[in-house]
RNA sequence: GUGAGCGUAGCUCAACUGGUUAGAGCACCGGAUUGUGGAUCCGGAGGUUGGGGGUUCGAGACCCCUCGCUCACCCCA
């Protein structure tokens, strides 16, 4: 670590601060997120941090990596066992079956930004404590809705200006084709065992479609012998495969069917995608989601289909370009008691209408000031001195430009709002 | 969780095969310039060399442990 704090009480590993320096790009992702997700009618949700670890046992599910091993699990003092949230989707599912949302006529479109929690191993782009953006549709069985939020997705993204993106998608089918895809998988892998590397070897009993990942050449050119679950949907799934891929082609988004993408939730049914960027390192993936149509039944709940994605604040962020808005502010330089008094007064008349507003506390000389307001980047100064007070009239000053000019408040104010 | 690499000032990096008081640039503070910023010059402050232990006459450097970061695996956002 670059900087321990004085008793050594440093930040958790896996955790971050996020500085002001940084926090606009937060800021500006979190509005832009939000206003794109409601023009598309997504009404905000908010759930607790914490639930009962098996919300997360049963609907993320027992075999995934996240239960096995990621999860931040305690007892709370009446002895129950909770869990920091480690994705959304449960939850959402958890708080519709609990309120009966949908008993209500409302659409059932959901968006949530916050923070999750899982025990990983930390590096870049994989964080303990991390921030997502989700967005969840319920009730919606038809592809429409799949591309639709591909559509949006990729909106928002090139409205934050993020450029470099791939967009992959796929289906894993569903409970009637996705066992015979396996066995296939399966035997296809045996039959080229000793073209695999070690990795791959023990990949085919565990998780076969995890050797389409493998990096090695070998493995890749067996790979392409192997079966594609594509061509092994059943009627319905790849239908419902084929839709959504016109339907990308009618939006006119460029993509890439990916056999690979499988995503290590346990629930996801037909649709499953992914918005890559070429910036990030191994953790690559922007945004991923799918479509999750048994989950609701599942959990005791009524047979409501759902599909979603979540996005990954920590790498959006990352990939955003680096141009700010320029915030506008101005600079107040005072001399003496008297002067600091009325730049006092003339800090409040300027917030109360509306003007970012600074001003040094130190007694420092008009020349410190000046480069002080310098080095903060004010767009304006004013001067507040025996001359001025005596004369209502302040030097204003545009630092851009270097022009100034003497003034009222009431004409500094016109100045710096037209 | 597995494997590998790296931790020196706020940031980017120096310091020979182990040798005196750990240096430089940028940034910060002050002065040159008592009411006008950006440039220049001069000065100042800033470090338990991530932490702990060991080897040695002597450790920033070598060894062990620990913490953290990075990369890959695994997996995900």
């Amino acid at each position: 670590m670059t900087a321990r704090s004085p008793k050594d009480l440093s930040s958790i590993k896996g955790t971050q601060d996020i500085l002001p320096k940084i926090v606009w790009k937060w800021q500006k992702a979190e509005e832009t997120a939000k206003k794109i997700f409601e023009l598309y009618g997504y009404k905000e949700i908010r759930t607790p941090v914490f639930e009962a670890t098996e919300l997360f046992e049963k609907g993320t599910g027992e075999t995934s990596d996240i239960v096995i091993k990621e999860m931040y699990t305690f007892t709370d003092k009446a002895g129950r066992s909770l869990t920091l949230r480690p994705e959304y989707t449960p939850s959402v599912v958890r708080s519709i079956v609990e309120n009966r949302l949908y008993l209500r006529p409302e659409l059932m479109r959901y968006y949530f930004i916050g923070p999750m929690f899982r025990y990983d191993k930390p590096q870049k782009g994989r964080y303990r404590q991390f921030h997502q953006a989700d967005i969840e549709v319920f009730g919606e069985k038809d592809p429409e809705v799949d591309a639709e939020i591909v559509e949006m997705a990729r909106t928002l993204l090139s409205k934050l200006g993020i450029q470099d993106i791939d967009i992959l998608v796929n289906s894993v089918g569903c409970q009637k084709c996705r066992p015979s895809y396996h066995k296939k998988l399966k035997q296809a892998a045996k039959t080229h065992r000793e073209h695999l590397c070690e990795d791959c070897q023990r990949k085919i009993n565990t998780n076969p479609l995890r050797i389409f990942d493998c990096k090695k050449d070998e493995c890749r050119s067996a790979a392409a012998e192997f079966p594609k679950i594509t061509e092994f949907l059943c009627p319905e799934c790849k239908n419902h495969f084929d839709r959504f891929c016109e339907l990308l082609d009618f939006y006119r988004i460029p993509y890439q069917v990916e056999p690979k993408l499988v995503r290590g939730l346990d629930y996801y049914t037909k649709t499953t995608f992914e918005v890559i960027s070429s910036k990030l390192g191994a953790q690559d993936a922007i945004l991923g989601g799918g479509r999750y149509d048994d989950m609701m039944k599942d959990f005791g709940g009524p047979d409501i289909c759902g599909i979603g994605f979540a996005m990954g604040m920590e790498r959006l962020v990352s990939v955003m370009p680096d141009k700010k808005d320029s915030e506008k502010f101005l600079y107040i330089v005072h001399m003496g008691e008297k002067s600091k008094k009325v730049a006092l007064e003339l800090a409040k008349y300027f917030r109360d209408n509306g003007v970012e507003c600074v001003l040094e506390y130190k007694e420092r000389k008009l020349r410190k000031q000046m480069s002080r307001a310098d080095k903060l980047n004010a767009a304006w100064s004013l001067v507040v001195g025996e001359e001025e007070i005596k004369k209502k009239k302040y030097q204003l000053k545009d630092m851009k430009t270097g022009n100034q000019i003497e003034v009222t408040k009431q004409e500094a104010l016109k100045r710096m709002t037209s």
